[in-house]
DNA sequence: CTAGGTGCAAAAGGTTTGCGGTTAA
DNA sequence: TTAACCGCAAACCTTTTGCACCTAG
């Protein structure tokens, strides 16, 4: 039943304009199969067990096609590596300083929209992104 | 009266046990001069018309110096190089895909504190960063 | 006097680019 | 068939580091 997300992946491909290839595949793949936020150069380890020809220029390349794509997320935090997210749901991300986990934090069900943010008229938003740094609840159990 | 400023300054490098330097007082005026987010790189060129002897490190050495103290922040968007702002008071940045400008957006005074973001239950807050991007009223009107 | 800061140049990430060969459509 | 993509290596941009000299406290 992989099969299902391999045909999703190459249809946005498609509407994009861009090729079906076994890399973006595998790049892909490496992402949902651990949702952990690797940078591009976690990726590329990852991927090449699976496949240990493919290079990190492809890598990039990749993940930038599932960018354009609809797929995959940036995400950036501080000046360290951008990392990849393939969750496409509308959340922000909590960056824990303890233990270096990132949390998608999903916008809550009921209550304002916390992640729509009010800017002045004549503004027109086209994204917005917020992160958070603080300590997660293991970390905080961990200090008591 | 930009003794006042200095002044300020100062204080505020001994409480954080920094020393006052001539360099980190002409960063910080660069700075408070035009308030238009500089890069690193172009708060040295500005630096350099007033003395044409400081170093690059050195201006990386003061801006950190003075994000240490609480008078500027580091203002990240996407990956591009960071950028300063000495504006302290609880905002966010908004980046103008047509011009390019960064404008400084407040909380507004009224209303819930657009800032503050929900976290569940165990998280707790260090920092918290929102960038938004879309287009500012200047470039709306041409648009139209 | 001396810990901390400066200037310079070299190095270190992280990412992009150029190019010859390969492949999806 | 051919434009898009791959792999490799070199280049690039931003930031950090090492070291000899300087200076604020």
């Amino acid at each position: 039943m992989e099969n299902l997300v391999a045909h999703q992946l190459n249809e946005r491909l498609a509407t994009s304009g861009l090729r079906s290839t076994v890399q973006r595949q595998q790049v892909y793949d490496v992402l949902l199969q651990r949702r952990d936020h690797p940078t591009a150069e976690e990726v590329f380890i990852r991927a090449k067990t699976g496949s240990p020809e493919i290079s990190i220029a492809t890598v990039y390349n990749c993940l930038d096609a599932l960018v354009k794509c609809g797929l995959v997320r940036q995400v950036n935090l501080d000046r360290s590596a951008t990392r990849y997210c393939p969750n496409m749901h509308e959340h922000f991300h909590f960056y824990c300083d303890g233990c270096g986990t990132i949390y998608d934090i999903d916008s809550p069900a009921k209550g304002p929209a916390t992640l729509r943010v009010q800017v002045p008229d004549g503004f027109t938003i086209g994204h917005c992104e917020i992160s958070v740094r603080g300590s997660c609840p293991a970390c905080n159990k961990k200090r008591e």
